[in-house]
DNA sequence: TTTAAAAATGAACACGTGTTCACTGTTTTG
DNA sequence: CAAAACAGTGAACACGTGTTCATTTTTAAA
């Protein structure tokens, strides 16, 4: 394990060691070439006793392509968002692969960072926030690097998008407030919201319509001045100073939902005596004791991996169809939504 | 724009259509050389004409460096965790770097992980998880990338860290304790806790000792067999179990906070007026109305500008002595530690 | 045993950039 | 005005790898 050498150990230098040519180290490395067992093992004795690693910048420069994976993300602070991020990575590094992270917030950024990426030569692209522009896709495409979309949908060829099932989310949610009962049916978003969140209000509105007409016909659509947390209970304020009164309620994000909840709560009202509220994403917040709310179960992990597996299909085949991949949501009862009416006595009484 | 070229655009296309030399287009694009005006303009036209863009392998192979800053990330499911990602994101990106970001595990996990970005030959290292294995950091300095470790420290020469002040965070949340009036004071922490955690906890335990003797001869110390708001919520359950009270109690985390808080809730227990009680971090989440967490904050802004100002001066000069920077905190009054017992009850009439 | 096929090997080239070095033309200095 | 200092330029090299292409060695078939 000598080290005196000044700069990194190269390929040449086990070549020398090994007494073969640096080709046979090359080809000892991928799995492109044929090499003897004998002159492998040699080789593979001598990179080890040098500490031989390949250089990746040289490695990406031939081959015009970087063991990287761009991944573009916006607002860490929502759970939901770092939830998926962690599943990503998760994914990426199982697959060998780099993360190339870039956190985004309007849409030039967006052009610089995808820009940054082809520098990069990435294998591929992950966006989870913003609408992929046209015309940098079609630089990624010239440089034959796949691109996914997660939780959004336009209409771009050779672009892949995948996201949760919205329609049955919507419907799960509508089906289990009819059953508890409620009468005045709310939903919840943002203004500005994201094609995920408007996608699930009008999931949401059909399937009350096509299921329930006359609730669809006072559906009350509560719309937040902002995203997160504070959105959600500044409208819960806003609600209860107009005296509007809703007992059931479906929300586009956990975090709106948690924020509705403790605006309402602050004037006196709570899930699920006085209301039913159900949300969306199910992050580790919406389980704790003191929401335990029931929301729409986005899974991330399976989210991760059709999003991966995306890119490498089409990094096969970049002639491929674009696909939408609809990942399954589920439905979790939790507090604010329960299973039935008796339970919720139940739990009242104890 | 013609882009009929099959292969990406090269400085030599460029000089070619400017009818200068490569080298005149490299030299326009560093820093380095001098160029005069007159070409540089001829430069910068071809190249935005045929939309040029630096090849980042090739440079950094050139150069032995990758405008690539590695960082590595663990339990990105803590709000407080993604949030400090979040401030070096953004740190790094102002800077004009990447981020290659990998979770990590366990410790093998982390020097594989350390040995691929090395394979990058990044500009930096940032470890906000796990302590730097000693040898791999060798290899670090060796291949001259600076390494700085975050909440955590060791004697590692040349390896710098920056950490938020725990003593003074310690003394904050003890003086805020007593002067409330409470008697019987616990600390809260998790099984194989963190550096930071361990350290908050000697802390604590120093600041009692010198200024509230009394105290801290009955100072209870509560273990958690796991980390987050499981651990804290189980702790509090632990707690109610063996009869044992406290009614003041500091905690190592955010989210072991909210877990203790919300497992003596179940218990009909509630702060502020069955018990005190401070966190740490200050994370969104504390600030909500349903937990309002008075909590020692950590500045995650002014922690990531530190780490990135120690990677960029030792990037200058390697043969720099190890530096500990010491992030100031702050404590954030909210319900369950209030300003003043006035202000409580008033809180409660209301 | 002879011949054809297959496997293994090393020399050479390509990837796209930064930088040194020698050289030319221009400006400043004494 | 001569000499010296200086800005600008292009040719050439280095960075470390993958891969093609002849060439040699080994194996399989006849």
């Amino acid at each position: 394990m000598k080290s005196t050498k000044q700069s990194a150990v190269t390929a040449q230098d086990v070549a020398d060691l090994a007494g073969v040519s640096r080709a046979a180290v090359s080809r000892t490395f991928t799995k492109n070439g044929s090499v003897s067992t004998e002159t492998r093992e040699k080789v593979e004795k001598a990179a080890a006793q040098l500490g031989y690693q390949i250089n990746f910048l040289a490695q990406g420069l031939n081959r015009k392509r970087s063991m990287l994976i761009g991944v573009v993300v916006a607002r860490l602070s929502d759970p939901f968002r770092s939830q998926l991020l962690e599943g990503l990575l998760n994914e990426i590094q199982a697959r060998g692969y780099q993360a190339l992270v870039t956190e985004v917030g309007n849409a030039e950024e967006l052009e610089a960072t995808i820009r940054r990426f082809t520098q990069f030569r990435v294998s591929g692209v992950i966006v989870t926030s913003g609408q992929p522009p046209i015309d940098l896709i079609k630089e990624c495409i010239h440089f034959n690097i796949p691109v996914v979309g997660i939780n959004r949908y336009a209409a771009i060829p050779n672009v892949d998008f995948v996201c949760s099932d919205n329609v049955t989310g919507a419907q799960l949610a509508a089906q289990q407030l009819i059953k508890s009962g409620c009468k005045s049916i709310g939903w919840l978003n943002y203004q500005y919201s994201t094609w995920g969140g408007i996608t699930r209000g009008e999931a949401f509105s059909q399937v009350l319509q096509a299921t329930e007409p006359w609730c669809y016909q006072q559906l009350v659509t509560i719309c937040a001045q902002e995203d997160g947390y504070e959105g959600g209970r500044k409208a819960a304020h806003e609600m209860h100073k107009n005296g509007l009164k809703v007992d059931g309620i479906y929300c586009a994000n956990a975090l709106l939902a948690c924020g509705f909840l403790d605006g309402m709560r602050e004037h006196g009202m709570d899930a699920p005596n006085d209301f039913h509220i159900i949300g969306f994403d199910d992050t580790p917040q919406t389980a704790q004791y003191s929401y335990r709310l029931s929301t729409i179960r986005q899974d991330v992990i399976e989210t991760a991996k059709r999003a991966l597996w995306c890119l490498e299909s089409r990094a096969q085949d970049a002639s491929l169809l674009q696909r939408l991949e609809v990942v399954p949501v589920s439905l979790v009862l939790r507090n604010t939504s329960p299973e039935s009416s008796y339970s919720v006595t139940q739990l009242k009484d104890k």
